[in-house]
DNA sequence: GAAAATAGCTTTTTT
DNA sequence: AGCTATTTTC
């Protein structure tokens, strides 16, 4: 350890080494915030802390991949690393409820909502399809959880709160929502930080028992946290062996972006009112950036009202002057871009991936893709659609969480529905006022005697047949492999004759490759007890607080929580990154091209709704510039199309605030148009 | 009058 | 790229 030490600052020890009482870190960009958690885990064991009681929370399942990467490289022993409990908050509240969910009157096999599964919800309660009121109410029920509101409280909140009517709609029907998913043996994601929540705070053992599973808790990415996971920190923190309570929070209050999905970085506030002994130390050398680069974000960021000051600063020289292109349209930046990259690569021999162009909205990529294809020049999108959210493996999951729940009313219907089964809307609906009137759930409404009056014979006959099938693989998936039940599964809802029915050869072929691929990494993690994958060891302590998924049943709960398809990242640092600004946050490109600089853009502003918040939009672009570690390019359109018609443009004000030795105004020095034919002659 | 083609428009995204 | 509103076409 000793020697580990020797490699790093003062701070970043003095963040390791206290391990006395609550301790913040506010960590600057690049300030090597993951070194500190990761070596603080290792330190609390060689100090005599059990592994068995460290947890390090995070946001992202990529960060806590990556947190358990970099802690494989630092501790040897895989006995100690499967003892860690190193996951999301999300899946740390999903095991909790696993083990506690009977008194919550919660089954074992709960059912996870996705927002499609709560859209739907309240889309059938509201009985209304119209998406803004639908998306709206979504939006405010989970503001509702995240604030720790009972269905009451939100009432009383909302009348205080004036005339918002989505607000108003969505308190009232809170209570029915709640009680919709209790019905549907289901919580969504707000409920797996919630309900723990809730049940630690009425519960006064299990909070004890709690409290001594996790002796000392690690939260990385704090600035995110929302109130009610501040609460649960809060109430798993408080170690009754111990005076105060022991833990870390690692944030940066300089980056906290996604206020407008409820992460107050107040939290950061919160801590020092909360916790009187806190200890708060800084990390403000920054490992990544030249000085000019700094110095840039620095002065941009002093502009914002801040709870924790800091400069960022590094070793690494002032570097190349910041650039700044005054462009004359959209297609205009795109081209440059494009062209300035190819040049410099060609000049400096480095490969496409060090490169990346951020932007604040995705649509904006679109213009890049197109110049890039043409050029044939490598490159990844990061974001977009992720693996989950593609509708074949949807389908596949509601057929494997209606085996698992047969209370799952959305998966009923989905898996009910694709492909057709000869069951109508007409007859489905019946069967749905069957049901509500029974008070049981749509699959159990479909075993009832009545049903066969009030449905056609076709539709009640493969009704049953879908029933009956469904039962048969529940039953037989206690006893039997994973991998021949999903064979037979796949068979029996003969999908892909479904995928080529219903699309294009192509789009089916891919459709049809996606489904396989995800059949196959199911039957990898559920028939083999495989432990140590092929890139990663997996971690959980021996008390079940993160025990293995092992047969189909008890995988089909964790799917909800997954995001990307691991192993599909093997293209990921591929060509030229395109990115999002809130996607670019951790990352970081040896040179960065960030785009639309521009009033209405970045800052964000759509005309007449509400103005963005400017101190959100000020940290999003310090993020951008703080991705940057050789150099940094910022441009901005005069011109940008508009329904149609050109409109001038004014360029960000943080482009001043940044005070770059650059013109605002300087034009480009070529024609990016003759040197691209220019350098397609020399590359060919 | 209904289907098909086309034009226009996107905040940010995780669990 | 994907969704919607509008226009075109038969």
């Amino acid at each position: 350890m000793s020697s580990i030490i020797n490699t790093l600052n003062q701070a970043q020890i003095d963040s390791i080494k206290y391990i006395q009482g609550p301790c913040l870190v506010i960590a600057g960009a690049g300030s090597g915030k993951t070194r500190v958690i990761t070596h603080k885990i290792a330190y609390l064991i060689e100090q005599g802390f059990s592994p068995k009681n460290i947890a390090a929370i995070t946001f992202t399942n990529k960060a806590a991949k990556e947190m358990q990467e970099r802690l494989a490289g630092l501790i040897q022993d895989k006995k100690v690393l499967k003892q860690l409990t190193v996951c999301t908050f999300h899946a740390l509240g999903l095991k909790f409820l696993k083990l506690e969910c009977e008194h919550l009157g919660l089954k074992p096999n709960f059912s996870i909502f996705s927002s499609d599964d709560v859209y739907s919800v309240i889309q059938d309660i509201l009985a209304s399809t119209d998406k803004n009121i639908i998306k709206n109410i979504a939006h405010y029920i989970s503001y509702f959880k995240n604030q720790l509101y009972t269905p009451s409280q939100a009432i009383s909140y909302a009348q205080t709160a004036g005339d918002n009517e989505f607000l108003h709609q969505a308190a009232n029907i809170y209570e029915i929502y709640q009680n919709t998913l209790k019905a549907y043996q289901a919580v969504d994601f707000d409920d797996l930080i919630k309900l723990p929540c809730e049940l630690l705070k009425s519960n006064p053992n299990l909070q004890i028992k709690w409290q001594n599973m996790l002796r000392y808790i690690l939260v990385d990415e704090y600035q995110d946290t929302n109130l009610c996971q501040y609460e649960l920190l809060k109430l798993l923190a408080g170690n009754p062996s111990e005076k105060v309570p022991l833990f870390t929070a690692v944030g940066d209050d300089d980056q906290a972006i996604y206020a407008w999905r409820g992460a107050s970085s107040d939290n950061l506030d919160k801590l020092n009112a909360d916790f009187p002994s806190l200890k708060v130390i800084k990390l403000e050398q920054n490992y990544r950036s030249t000085n000019n680069i700094l110095n840039a974000a620095n002065q941009l960021i002093s502009n914002n009202t801040k709870l924790f000051d800091k400069k960022l600063w590094s070793e690494h020289g002032m570097g190349d002057d910041v650039s700044l292109y005054a462009m004359n349209d959209e297609e205009h930046e795109a081209e440059s871009i494009i062209f300035r990259i190819s040049a410099h690569r060609f000049e400096c021999k480095t490969d496409w991936s060090e490169y990346a162009v951020l932007y604040r909205s995705n649509y904006q990529a679109r213009l890049l893709e197109k110049i890039l294809r043409r050029e044939s020049i490598p490159y990844t999108l990061s974001g977009g659609q992720s693996f989950f959210e593609k509708a074949e493996i949807k389908d596949i999951c509601a057929y494997l969480r209606l085996i698992y729940n047969s209370n799952d009313d959305p998966a009923f219907i989905r898996a009910v529905n694709t492909p057709k089964k000869g069951v109508g809307s007409t007859s489905l609906a019946k069967l749905g006022e069957l049901a509500g009137k029974m008070k049981c759930s749509l699959f159990d409404a479909c075993f009832l005697n009545m049903l066969e009056t009030e449905i056609n014979k076709q539709a009640l006959y493969s009704l049953r047949e879908f029933v009956n099938f469904v039962n048969e693989i529940n039953e037989k998936a206690k006893h039997e492999p994973a991998s021949l039940l999903l064979d037979e599964m796949l068979k029996y809802i003969n999908y892909e004759a479904y995928l080529y029915e219903h699309y294009d050869e192509k789009i089916a072929a891919n459709k049809w490759e996606n489904t396989t691929e995800f059949i196959n990494w199911l039957k990898s993690k559920g028939s083999s007890e495989a432990s140590i994958d092929a890139d990663g060891v997996e971690f959980g302590s021996q008390d079940g607080l993160s025990a293995k998924p092992k047969n189909l049943l008890e995988l089909t709960q964790m799917i909800a929580l997954m995001t990307i398809l691991e192993g599909k990242n093997d293209n990921k640092n591929h060509g030229v990154q395109l990115s999002t600004l809130h996607a670019s946050k951790g990352l970081e490109f040896g040179h960065v091209y960030l785009l639309g600089a521009e009033e209405g853009i970045l800052p964000f502003n759509n005309g007449e709704d509400k103005s963005s918040d400017i101190e959100e939009e000020r940290r999003l672009m310090y993020v951008g510039v703080t991705r940057a570690k050789r150099s940094l390019h910022i441009s901005w359109c005069k011109q940008r199309r508009k329904n149609g018609e050109k409109i001038s443009i004014e360029p960000s004000r943080f482009l001043q605030e940044m005070n770059l030795n650059t013109n605002i105004d300087k034009k480009a020095k070529v024609n990016p148009l003759s040197y691209l034919e220019m350098m397609k002659a020399m590359l060919n």
